[in-house]
DNA sequence: TTATACTGACTTTCTTTGACCTTTGATTTT
DNA sequence: AAAATCAAAGGTCAAAGAAAGTCAGTATAA
């Protein structure tokens, strides 16, 4: 709907950030360019450019300052293959839920599908005869994971 | 029988989405529109715009805050009962996979959520001892359809 | 007289702003 | 040359603002 400025701000760094890993700026110039105080940039910076979305942040205080915002490439590789690691294991339900909410945070998938993805993990999705449901849950949830890796959507 | 506001907002509503399948709009602005105060639209959208009525509302409070109603394709709930139904029986990979790629074509998920869902009841995820899979997974595709009949996602 | 509609006070969540703080490199003093 | 000062960045945090959500009470239509 009605675009607020940090969203304005971010889609910039964002589109900046198209061509390389990372990008330079001064904070002022930035906040002067966007008629915004400075301190708002810190704030698009803390809530959208996280560690969780993928994301460094670097700066310098004092004359020639400057904030650098730095891409981690192979971010989710690395916490996707630790994912299917846990998943060797058997995982408890609260265990199970734990990954796929890191998983949203880290944008991998939307709340919505986290949700999907919980309840078929469910306690009711598991019920069958013996107790092999923590292991059944992470056999699930790793092919979950292998298909985020593989990417291959259509 | 007279019209109420309620129903000339819910009028109003529906005509907007009578070109696409979603509006955005922001819940002070339609209030002020129909002078009335803002937490009737939100029973508008309670009593009128269900998920049994085949709407989803999404939205965001806060700056740049807004309400976004999708309208699901016709009214699913037929084929949503009707494929729990199925799972109250065994199902083998190819009919579950069935299943999925109907929800798809209803658009009640997408292609993504479908290979998320699909992964889930595949051969790998249910690799367990004995011969419950076919069980197993009409337990889970269950659960999924479930959760979409409910359809309380954040 | 019951079910539906309406209202408003209070809550929660996200954004914007500004006052004050810390760091740093440059410049001036001693 | 070392110490002191200064100005130019950037950082923090809390308060104010802007939306939307909730819920329980009241009013009204059937």
């Amino acid at each position: 709907m009605n675009k607020t400025i940090s969203d304005t701000i971010e889609e910039f760094i964002m589109a900046s950030l198209d061509d390389d890993d990372f990008i330079e700026l001064s904070r002022n110039d930035l906040a002067k360019f966007f008629s915004c105080v400075p301190s708002q940039i810190n704030y698009v910076l803390n809530t959208r450019f996280t560690v969780n979305r993928g994301f460094v942040i670097e700066s310098q205080r004092g004359g020639g300052g400057y904030i650098k915002i730095v891409r981690m490439q192979d971010n989710n590789n690395n916490f996707l293959t630790n994912a299917l690691n846990m998943c060797t294991q058997p995982l408890s339900l609260t265990e199970g839920a734990q990954i796929i909410n890191h998983m949203v945070e880290r944008r991998l998938i939307s709340e919505r599908e986290a949700e999907l993805i919980k309840s078929t993990i469910s306690v009711k999705a598991l019920n069958n005869p013996i107790n092999i449901d923590n292991k059944l849950r992470s056999n699930i949830l790793a092919q979950v994971i292998i298909k985020l890796m593989k990417g291959d959507f259509k």
